[in-house]
DNA sequence: CTGAATTTTCAGTAATTTCTGAAAATTGTA
DNA sequence: TACAATTTTCAGAAATTACTGAAAATTCAG
């Protein structure tokens, strides 16, 4: 398994910033080598080009797994797992939105409800509410953000993003049907 | 600095939150005091409260004002510099996201051109460059909407997280109006 | 079934990140 | 300007997280 120096500095990019999202430098790796690779690779071949051990190559599979990130491929003759990475980048976008909105924002969410629930004896726990309420309401209308998102397909996906800019005049827009009802 | 039971259930969850987001537990800790307590706090109360050094706190205070999440306040006749979060929850979401994509996807989005600008000499490498022409796309997308947001009052943000699964709609909507034109 | 190939687990170690106390730097007032 | 109050810095310690090799578990062809 080798790698061209172009694929090498994506990797090691990837693995800085792997960092910087919820993973961590060695799935970042393993992560860009798979999507950058038109074949599927064995865990074999990822140990061997990212220069780690095979164990170590096994815990991050299972983490890619856990993020429905990967996807399984079995090879003719070969009795080896091998992996491929989603072909559509769109899909890929919107599973790192949903998965990160699962670890990132759902526990969150729960635990705020039951905060809300709760009695406030006090000034203070007043106060504390009404802030809790309002990150409660803007979490969970991004949250539905997050189904929607997971429900559209790529093309639609793509003209949305395409907006841009554009999405302040579709507010305003929106704004005049409802008012010319 | 006293803390209620309720607070102090948050502060705990914030940490853990923290490290699921770029921050760390400190960090998330102090936000969520600092958030949740509607007077403005100095270092010495966030260090007493939290059970954490001064110097930790100053490291945490430098952290978040990079992030320009607090605001400095000063008291008259005190000394000591307070801290404050904006009151208005839709401008620290606003902050969040685009901090959090000069961080998260800047870097990458610049790396990705130089990617794009060199010369594919394999068949390896064009895919690679496919891939990533994919992706810079993509994140260039995201980053036109996180200019967009930062740039939209908190009222606009809110009517436009509300429409939620109404944006296919929307969508649909805009189409028409293109194609009737 | 058997056993070789492959994958997974896990305890110990290595690397990284976070935290602290002491000292240095800065700030503001008298 | 002098100095006490306050904040910041930073080297080393503590805590956390990531990685490895060896062993256990699983898988599947014959």
């Amino acid at each position: 398994m080798k790698i061209t120096e172009m694929t090498q500095s994506l990797i090691l990019h990837f693995g800085e910033m792997g960092s910087k999202w919820g993973l961590n430098r060695t799935l970042g790796q393993m992560y860009a080598l798979i999507v950058l690779t038109e074949e599927p690779l064995n865990a074999d071949q990822i140990s061997d080009a990212l220069q780690i051990s095979r164990s170590n190559v096994s815990m991050g599979l299972k983490e890619l797994k856990s993020w429905n990130l990967i996807k399984l491929q079995h090879i003719q003759g070969d009795r080896k797992e091998y992996f491929t990475a989603p072909s559509d980048i769109w899909e890929i976008a919107r599973t790192l939105v949903v998965e990160r909105r699962k670890r990132e924002l759902d526990p969150t969410l729960s635990m705020m409800r039951d905060v809300l629930l709760s009695e406030a004896s006090n000034e203070a726990d007043e106060y504390t509410q009404k802030r809790v309420k309002e990150m409660h309401d803007l979490m969970e209308m991004v949250t539905l953000w997050s189904n929607e998102l997971q429900s559209m397909s790529s093309e639609k996906l793509s003209a949305l993003l395409k907006l841009g800019e554009g999405i302040s005049k579709i507010l305003d827009v929106k704004d005049k049907l409802l008012s010319s009802k």
